[in-house]
DNA sequence: ATCGAGCGCGTCAACGTTGACGCGACGGCG
DNA sequence: CGCCGTCGCGTCAACGTTGACGCGCTCGAT
C-alpha cells in the first residue's frame, strides 16, 4: 500500500509538472539517476538509461530549470537591452542575439529602455534577480555608471558600441568613424563635392563622442575638401527629422550635391524631402545612410549605406558573455567589428 | 585622470548576491522576519523593519527570484511568441506587452518563430521549463494544436486573433473582417468605384479564415458594387511583394482607382509602384492599409489605414493572463477589440 | 588469492526562499 | 485573577534539482 503521492495518473490535470522523482518512482531508480539520464552525465547502464527515458516520456517530464538554476547557478539565460525595440536596427540585432542565444540553447530576455537611465536600473535589477547568465546592453545616453555598478555587483555586462573592459565588463564596438570616412570617400569617388550631413541632435547630449560627425569630417579632410560646420543639420533621429533636416539643408546650401545621414531612418525622410524638392536621387543629390536596415533595398531608389552587420554583432556578443562565463577572473578584450559600404541606386 | 578600478577592494567581492541569511544575521532576526519585511507581509515591529531594511542596504540584498519562485511557483514573467520581431507591428506590440508588463512588475521573454510551427514547439518548451506565469502567442499558420497541447499541459496560453477557449487557453481577437469592411466603405465613400485588394499569398495556406478578402468581398456587397476575383493580386507580405502586387494590378486592371492593402508594408510597396507608374495618390489612385504601424504618419503621402491598437492588444492579453492566474479553473470568454479607421492623406 | 580501478547506482545535503505552525509576551475583558 | 486573542517573531520543512561522497560489484593485473 504505497501512501506515496501517487502522480496524478494520466494525461489531465498535470499543472503541476511531473518531477524527477515520478519519473524515478516509474523506473525503479533514484532522482538522482534520472537526473544523470537526463543531463547525459554518464554513470548508468544502457537499460537503465532506455527505462528512464521511457518513464520520462509516460509522465511528461520536464526539468524544472528555476530548481536545476538555483543549484548550478547558471539560468542558460541572457538579457538584451535595447532603447527601443520597434528601432528597426535593435529589432534586427534583437533577431540575431536570439538566432545565437538558442544556437547555445539559451533563452533570452529583451527590453527597452526608452533612453532613460532610470528605466535601464530597474532592467538591470529585474534581470539581475532572474540570475540571467549575462546582460547586452546598449546604454541610453552613454550612461556608463549604472552598467559599471551592475558589473561590479556581479552582474556580467556587454556593452555594445562604448570601448570599456573591467571585471564583468566587456564591450563590442563597430568602427563607426572609419565607416563615416568610406561614407563621405564613396561620395567624393562618385564625383560629389559640396557634402553635407544629416546628424542626430541628440549626439550633442549624449556623453558619447559624435563619431559619424567625427568621420564626416576626417573624409573630408582626407579628400582635400572643405569643413563647414554649417553644412551638418541636426534634428531627432526620427524620419520627419530627416525630412527637417534635408529641407533644412537644401535652403541653407541649395547647391548641395551629396549627403550622409546619421542612420537610414533620418535617410528615408531626407530622400521624402528631395523628391518632394524635385531634386532626382542619385542624378542631383547622392544619398548614404548607416546601419543598412531591412528596408533600404526596398526604398526606391534603394539606398547606399554603410552596414553594420545586426547577426554578426548579436553573435559576438553571446560569444564574449560566453567567454566571460568561462574565464571568470580575466578581462576580455574589446571585439571591434568593421563596417562595410553597401553601394545601391541612391549614390 | 584616475583610471583606477579601486572599487574592486572591499564590499565588491559580492559576485554571488548576499541571502537573506545575510541580511538576518546584520539585523539581529531570523531570516523568515527579513522575508516578511521584504514581501511587506506584516507580523513584524517598526523598529526591526528599520533594523532590517538598514541591514538590507548595507550588504545590498536583492531577492533571488529563481529561489523565491520555486516555491511560490510564480515567476513575474510572461512570454511574447511572435512570428518575426523585425516586422514593425510586432515590434511595437512588444513594447506595448512590456509596458504593461512593467506596469505590473512583471520580465517579459520575447522569441520569435518565423512562422515555423517547430520553433514554437522548442520555445514553448523553453518558457514552460521556466515557469513563466504564462505566454501571449502568435501562432504559425494558423497552427492550433501545439498551443492547445501545452495548454493542457498546464501553460497558461493567451492566443491573439484566433477565437480558441479552452481550460488555461484564452484569446484576443481583432474585428479584422470588420476594419477590411470599413476600409473599403470608406474607399466607396471617397467616390472610388474600381477597387482592388492586394492580399497575402500566405493566406492561402493558412488554417486561418482570409477574414481582410471576406471583408473585401462584403464591403464591396454592401456598397452594390461587383466582386471580380481578379482584382485581388496575391504576394508575400512584403514591401517588394506589394510593389509586385501593385504593378500586376496596374497591368491587369489600369482603371483601378481605390486599393485596399493587406498590411501597411505591403501597402508601402504599392505606394513605390504608383509612384514609378506616374499615378498620383490620392487623386488617381487611393490607397488604404492596415495596421497602422508607426511608419504610416510618415510616408509622403501619410497613408489612410485600419488601425490596430498594439498598445491595447497588449494590455488586454497581459490583463487576461491576470485574470486566468487569478481563476485558475474557469474558462476566459475571448476579448473582442475594434479596429479604427484613422484617415490621411492617402485617400 | 589479492588489490585497485572503475562502473553503476544510492544517500544526503544544499541552493535561497516561503508556507505552516508554534510559542511567549502583552493587553483587554469578564 | 484568569482567559483568550493578537502581535512579533522563530523553527522546520519543502520547492526540484545537482554536487559530493560512499558503497558494492566486476574485472584485470599482480
Amino acid at each position: 500500500m504505497s501512501d506515496t503521492p501517487l502522480f496524478s495518473g494520466h494525461a489531465v490535470g498535470m499543472a503541476t509538472g511531473s518531477t524527477l522523482h515520478d519519473v524515478a518512482a516509474l523506473a525503479g531508480v533514484s532522482p538522482r539517476t534520472v537526473s544523470r539520464v537526463v543531463n547525459e552525465e554518464g554513470g548508468f547502464g544502457e537499460s537503465t538509461r532506455l527505462r528512464v527515458l521511457d518513464a520520462i516520456d509516460k509522465v511528461g517530464y520536464r526539468p524544472n530549470l528555476l530548481a536545476r538554476a538555483l543549484i548550478t547557478r547558471r539560468t542558460g539565460t541572457i538579457g538584451l537591452v535595447v532603447p527601443d525595440m520597434t528601432d528597426p536596427f535593435f529589432a534586427e540585432l534583437a533577431e540575431g542575439v536570439q538566432a545565437a542565444a538558442r544556437a547555445s540553447r539559451r533563452t533570452m530576455f529583451i527590453a527597452s529602455h526608452g533612453e532613460e537611465v532610470s528605466a535601464l536600473e530597474d532592467i538591470l535589477n529585474s534581470l539581475a534577480s532572474f540570475s540571467v547568465d549575462g546582460v547586452i546592453v546598449f546604454t541610453p545616453q552613454g550612461d556608463l555608471a549604472t552598467v559599471t555598478r551592475h558589473a561590479e555587483r556581479g552582474l556580467r555586462v556587454v556593452v555594445v558600441d562604448v570601448e570599456i573592459e573591467a571585471h564583468n565588463l566587456s564591450s563590442i564596438v563597430s568602427t563607426i568613424t572609419i565607416g563615416a570616412e568610406m561614407a563621405v570617400a564613396h561620395l567624393v569617388a562618385t564625383g560629389r563635392r559640396r557634402l553635407a550631413m544629416i546628424s542626430n541632435v541628440d549626439s550633442a547630449t549624449s556623453l558619447l563622442p559624435p563619431r559619424r560627425e567625427t568621420g564626416f569630417r576626417h573624409g573630408l579632410q582626407a579628400a582635400g575638401q572643405p569643413f563647414d560646420p554649417r553644412r551638418i543639420a541636426r534634428q531627432a533621429p526620427t524620419i520627419e527629422g530627416g525630412r527637417a533636416a534635408m529641407e533644412s539643408l537644401l535652403e541653407s546650401c541649395p547647391d548641395v550635391d551629396g549627403v550622409f545621414a546619421y542612420n537610414d531612418i533620418m535617410a528615408i525622410g531626407a530622400l521624402q524631402a528631395l523628391v518632394t524638392a524635385r531634386r532626382r536621387v542619385p542624378e542631383d543629390v547622392a544619398l548614404v545612410g548607416f546601419d543598412d536596415i531591412g528596408i533600404c533595398a526596398a526604398l526606391v531608389p534603394a539606398l547606399t549605406t554603410i552596414r553594420m552587420d545586426r547577426v554578426r554583432i548579436g553573435r559576438e556578443a553571446v560569444a564574449l558573455l560566453d567567454r566571460m562565463l568561462l574565464d571568470a577572473s580575466g578581462l576580455q578584450p574589446v571585439v571591434k567589428l568593421d563596417v562595410e559600404l553597401v553601394v545601391r541606386a541612391s549614390t
